[in-house]
DNA sequence: GGTCACACCTATTTTAAGCCCTTCAAC
DNA sequence: TTGAAGGGCTTAAAATAGGTGTGAC
């Protein structure tokens, strides 16, 4: 049977136009504010994302082209990892590089998650949220949000009082902002005037296989300053790139977990950075 | 507060007392060992990693405890710790896991209000179940999510008192195959106000 | 509070009072350990009621130095000496503590963890000269909890920009040896069981050169590895009478711990070891089992690099065939690439999968991370719409509904949740 | 002693591989 | 007496935020 909200009021009609639906960028209607923020902030995206390589668009596409080739990304002696050929004085480590940096991985990192943050511009009832959607759980006592999950695309979200919003779990940064105007429209449909403001991407998590084992012994020998190798606590080695500023986990069996982005260039930036080095650590000798 | 680990190093180690106490004199002459880190006394800088000439210690020779002996046969206790936060969950029953999903269709995705219905478990351990049930049988959460239920808080602790019981019985019987042995009565009534 | 009475270094309870330094101290009779006041024996909790009395006597240092830094010296020193570390290693901790303390990102956490700093300071000081220090040693002696410990350290080592250079097995084995009551006849330990400390920690690098060289050591804790390899080496220092032995017993009259990963690091040698003796013409004939290869171990040892080379594809064929064990990719090669997803069928293409060990069958020689199945539940495969959406889809009424309680249902649960 | 400004607990997601703990099955 | 298996913890990142710990001022 038909669950009719018991609290009637916002109703269905409404939605349309409070920057929950589609109506990208060209909309003459209501609610221009909202839209131009949106506006705003896909240009601040897209330049975000040209500014470190044009990659990014043609990834987010879909149909991320096999090759991929890195020009702007590798071309450049690996900008901020310095420490190729860290001190001089490495024992016996020829170690370097093998690869001219031009050359592509051929790998393409997969995303795995997207945290992302949205206002919903208005003072949230919790309570009332938890009590009449099926889909959320509210603990004050335990956590101050309402804990909010949707089947499609499968993510949860965090809502709190104070009208922000946290969503989690989805792959994809459209899946993310389509999960995201999805728990927006379940608050409106719970009587709360809910907008769409701010919407950003937070934090990106990819990873890959780079299909051969890697001694992270040498690897944390050689790089130093920007590893953290503690077998006693975690089997991974923890390397934390300056440019760009992603926080890689490799482990001895050449999966790479990429976390820490705001753009999706930025994770295949690192992995291209961080390809060539692994493959100095790839055989036993 | 909490425990003390037992075995504080119950035994091993107390035969290595011909070790002088007042060691490493001549160890401190070993300027390689310290390459570095003379940071302390100017209080400035110190050992500027940012200039990344830290580069390491272990690059340079073995030294210390290479032939510093008397103090490094003293040895490191090397007491495996062990002790982590963790705790046992125990296995669902398929019976039990068809409970879950039958909570998830009444209840929807408030894993607290489902941990009410399952006195024995966690809130966490629901959360766990939800997400593992997620990820290998998608499909099991979707269909209960979509077939709601009336929620019955009585039904549902009656019927879990049952699952439970049979499945009690089921393990005794097994016990008792083996080891007659007298059964006793499980999950005696407990509240049965939904409150 | 924990274990206060013991020493932590020698286990004696045996320990007196001493009046030297500002401070009371605990001293062990037994090995002269240092046991300050606070730094082993109490919580800092306790400790808030001797500091009166501490710092009553200490009218001259510093002011400026804050209590919390001067408690934090003196304990990373008392650390030191119960360590019986050398006096270069206290200067440089010390200076560590002081750096860390002045730190921003450490000047507000908890007493807890600060508690702890002083002890990360000590083990990077160690770790720094080779000094192969366990974090499970310091933590016993600290009487923290591993994963605390962990965290202070790693915050410490990330806000500080340490390099700290890896702990050495090699070292370790020596040190970790020591321990091991097999060197001298006592009660419990049977004059055949006795052995050569020297031969046993040479045989035992060995056995750890060679786990490292096949890739068992890579991620795992170092301890299980060293006493896995002490047990292998004794064994087959005599195996005429240890051969009968378990580990466990063996463990229990050396009077060490057990750690359980010790179990599998040894199943894991022991893998390799037979695979290394299948390419010995003379021991084939043996047909060799977990039990008997240990005897030759000492040939096997004297081989290894031409048994390795022999036993498993190195270089060449592994890295071919290193991409098939690498399993499944179904969203490896990329949403849209043709040929890295190479169709839907890739499950175990590469022939040298899993446990297939035919005899003999040159097999690449990988991390058993990569050799063992592992199934793992992954998450359904990205289908055609889920990367096809733009984010802009519209989204239907009846979809959010299907998530909204009716009037009746939330009456229910006004009343299951108890709520007005 | 109060303010200030952080720490840091609770919580969410996701991948990686190792370790811990319990239970239950063959020996 | 052993192991295998299953479940949960560890590490990284990021936003959200109240309550409380913490120490300088």
């Amino acid at each position: 049977g038909a669950m009719t909200p018991g609290i009637p009021i916002f109703s269905p009609m409404m939605p349309y136009g409070t920057g929950l639906t589609p109506q990208p960028v060209q909309s003459t209607n209501s609610l221009s504010i909202l839209e131009e923020q949106q506006r705003q902030q896909q240009q601040q995206q897209q330049a975000a994302q040209q500014s470190t390589s044009q990659q990014a668009t043609q990834g987010t596409s879909g149909q991320t082209p096999q090759l991929f080739h890195s020009q702007t990304l590798t071309t450049a002696p690996l900008p901020g990892t310095t420490p190729l050929y860290p001190s001089p004085m490495t024992p016996m480590t020829p170690i370097t590089p093998a690869t001219p940096a031009s050359e592509s991985s051929g790998i393409v990192p997969q995303l795995q998650n997207i945290v992302s943050t949205v206002n919903l511009g208005c003072k949230l009832d919790l309570k009332t949220i938890a009590l009449r959607a099926r889909n959320a759980e509210y603990n004050p006592k335990r956590f101050a949000a309402v804990i909010m999950r949707i089947r499609e695309p499968r993510t949860t979200a965090l809502i709190f009082s104070s009208g922000k919003m946290v969503c989690t779990g989805a792959k994809s940064e459209e899946q993310s902002r389509l999960a995201a105007r999805k728990y927006a429209r379940v608050v409106q449909k719970l009587g709360f005037p809910a907008k769409f403001l701010d919407f950003k991407i937070q934090n990106m998590v990819g990873s890959c296989d780079v299909k051969f084992p890697i001694r992270l012994e040498g690897l944390v020998l050689t790089h130093q300053q920007f590893s953290s190798y503690e077998p006693e606590l975690f089997p991974g080695l923890i390397y934390r790139m300056i440019k760009p500023r992603i926080v890689l986990l490799i482990f001895v069996s050449g999966k790479v977990v990429l976390t820490g982005a705001k753009v999706r260039a930025e994770i295949y930036e690192a992995f291209e950075n961080i390809y060539p080095i692994l493959k100095g650590f790839r055989k036993t000798t | 507060m909490k425990e003390q680990e037992e075995k504080s190093t119950p035994d091993h180690e107390e035969e290595d007392e011909e070790e002088e106490p007042e060691n490493g004199e001549e160890s401190q002459g070993g300027p390689l060992l310290v390459p570095r880190v003379k940071v302390a006394e100017d209080g400035s800088i110190i050992l500027d990693e940012e200039s990344l000439t830290v580069e390491v210690l272990r690059t340079k020779g073995p030294c210390v405890v290479e032939e510093n002996d008397p103090i490094f046969e003293r040895g490191s206790t090397t007491t495996y710790s062990s002790f982590r936060k963790s705790f046992y969950t125990k296995p669902w029953s398929n019976k039990e896991t068809d409970m879950f999903f039958l909570a998830i269709s009444m209840v929807g995705t408030d894993f607290s209000l489902i941990g009410r219905l399952f006195p024995h478990r966690a809130r966490a351990e629901i959360k766990n179940k939800f997400k593992r049930e997620e990820k290998a049988n998608g499909w099991r959460i979707d269909k209960a999510f979509k077939e709601k239920r009336p929620f019955d808080f009585e039904f549902f602790a009656q019927l879990l008192e049952k699952v439970l019981a049979d499945e009690e019985k089921r393990k005794q019987k097994t016990v008792k195959s083996q080891k007659p042995k007298e059964k006793k009565p499980l999950r005696p009534q407990k509240k049965p106000k939904a409150k | 509070m924990a274990a206060r009475g013991r020493c932590p270094g020698c286990g004696s309870a045996a320990l007196v009072e001493d009046a030297h330094y500002a401070q009371q101290q605990l001293v062990c009779a037994a090995c002269g350990c240092v046991l300050a006041e606070g730094l082993l024996t109490t919580t800092y909790a306790e400790e808030e009621h001797l500091r009166e009395v501490a710092f009553s006597q200490s009218t001259g240092q510093k002011e400026q130095l804050s209590r919390c830094l001067q408690r934090g010296i003196r304990r990373v020193q008392d650390l030191c000496k119960v360590l019986q570390l050398p006096r270069v290693f206290e200067e440089t901790a010390v200076s560590y503590f002081q750096r860390a303390l002045q730190h921003p990102s450490f000047h507000l956490v908890s007493l807890e963890k600060k508690e702890l700093l002083g002890g990360c300071c000590v083990f990077v000081t160690c770790r720094q000269h080779n000094w192969p220090m366990t974090m499970g040693t310091i933590c016993s002696l600290l009487y923290a909890k591993q994963e605390l410990f962990a965290s202070v350290y790693l915050s410490l080592q990330k806000e500080l920009g340490l390099s700290v250079p890896a702990l050495s097995l090699m070292d370790l084995v020596k040190t970790h040896l020591n321990s091991f009551r097999l060197f001298q006849h006592t009660a419990d330990v049977p004059a055949p069981f006795v052995e050569d400390k020297e031969k046993m920690v040479a045989r035992t690098m060995q056995i750890v050169e060679l786990a490292s060289e096949t890739w068992l050591v890579t991620g795992r804790h170092p301890v299980p590895i060293v006493t896995a390899a002490a047990f292998l080496s004794w064994q087959s220092l005599q195996p005429a009478t240890r051969l009968t032995c378990t580990f466990a017993r063996f463990c229990k009259l050396a009077g060490v711990d057990l750690p359980p990963p010790a179990h599998l690091r040894l199943k894991e040698l022991l893998e390799i070891l037979l695979r290394m003796a299948s390419q010995l013409a003379w021991l084939r004939v043996f047909n060799m089992d977990k039990k008997t290869v240990v005897k030759h171990i000492g040939d096997l040892l004297q081989h290894r690099i031409f048994l390795l080379k022999n036993a498993f594809c190195l270089e060449d064929r592994e890295e071919q065939c290193a991409a098939g064990p690498g399993e499944d990719s179904p969203a490896e090669g990329s949403p849209g690439s043709p040929l890295a997803t190479g169709g839907a069928a890739q499950e175990e293409s590469c022939p040298s999968e899993g446990k297939r060990q035919r005899e003999g069958g040159p097999r690449p020689l990988l991390p058993p991370c990569l050799t063992n199945p592992r199934k793992r539940l992954r998450t359904a495969a990205p289908s055609a719409s889920d990367s096809s959406i733009t984010g802009d889809e519209p989204i239907s009424d009846s979809e959010i509904e299907q998530y909204l309680r009716g009037p009746e249902e939330i009456r229910a649960f006004r009343k299951a949740k108890a709520w007005p």
